[in-house]
DNA sequence: ATGTCCCTATGTTAGGGA
């Protein structure tokens, strides 16, 4: 099972390269974020096209979530908001039941300036986030989160963490409420197979468009994949697919590619 | 210090968001 996740900083604008994209790698599912668009402006029949049938929770101009799923997959009990909220109205997040897994496509709040009101969003979506990974991993089905977090883990994730200390993505309460996440029992999949090693190559899912970020190599790695233990027992790889972030009209995210085994672990002695 | 790209609309340029 191939499961990829790319904030694509609008699905219309980004459609040519994603369709090369899903032609070339054909994952069963691709979860994407910041779509830009209605649900009804979602470009569905480009998609089906190709095979691809879409869960789609649209927003005008901003945020927008959706899941990718190659048929003849089947799409199980969707859930298209996270619980803990019904007066929020950004679209930030679905759920739904493929293949026995649990998957979602989160958008999490950016949430600078954190002077402003949109911090305490952020960092009360992390809460709803917490508490429904409760419940998600209570049901004892492997569970996979994936999407644009809009959190920096650790210092070896951005290029100057002294410049980020105080932001939004890395200031301490930030990281503190996504390691509340890890503490449940949830596996960052690409650190697991891709551990920081000093002086080691950094590791990227997010280069800003602005004073060179990605010519100079200096990013962000925000977008990630949590597994539940019972996900991460199947994790066979995680990497970063730098390619589609060089092309011209490229989104500033690039995408994060999960491949996950059929099952897991058998005893030896069973 | 700045650098970009994409969206919307009191729309063909400006402002917001990232």
């Amino acid at each position: 099972m191939k499961i990829a996740t790319w904030n694509v900083n609008s699905v219309r604008a980004r459609l040519p390269i994603v369709v090369d994209w899903l032609q070339t790698e054909r994952p069963d599912v691709l979860l994407l974020q910041e779509l830009k668009c209605e649900t009804g402006a979602f470009p569905y029949d480009a998609l089906s096209a190709l095979e691809y049938q879409a869960l789609v929770v649209g927003q005008k101009a901003y945020n927008g979530v959706a899941a990718l799923v190659r048929r003849p997959l089947e799409i199980e009990q969707p859930l298209m908001a996270l619980p803990g909220d019904d007066g929020d109205v950004q679209a930030r997040y679905l759920e739904f039941t493929v293949a026995g897994m649990r998957l979602a496509s989160l958008y999490l709040p950016n949430g600078n300036p954190v002077e402003s009101d949109k911090y305490p969003y952020k960092l009360r979506w992390m809460a709803r986030l917490r508490d429904h990974a409760v419940t998600l991993l209570a049901s004892g089905q492997p569970v996979i989160l994936g999407g644009d977090y809009n959190i920096i883990p650790e210092p070896e994730d951005v290029y100057a963490p002294e410049d980020w200390r105080e932001d939004a993505l890395f200031r301490l309460e930030s990281r503190t409420a996504y390691r509340a996440l890890l503490y449940l029992g949830l596996t960052d999949a690409y650190r697991a197979r891709h551990p920081a090693e000093p002086g080691g190559e950094p590791a990227y899912s997010f280069w800003d468009y602005q004073a060179g970020r990605w010519p100079r190599n200096q990013g962000l790695r925000i977008d990630h994949f949590l597994l539940s233990p019972q996900a991460a027992d199947r994790l066979d790889s995680c990497t970063i697919d730098r390619q589609p972030r060089g092309l011209d009209k490229a989104s500033d995210h690039t995408p994060v590619v999960l491949t996950l085994r059929d099952s897991g672990f058998v005893s030896a002695y069973s």
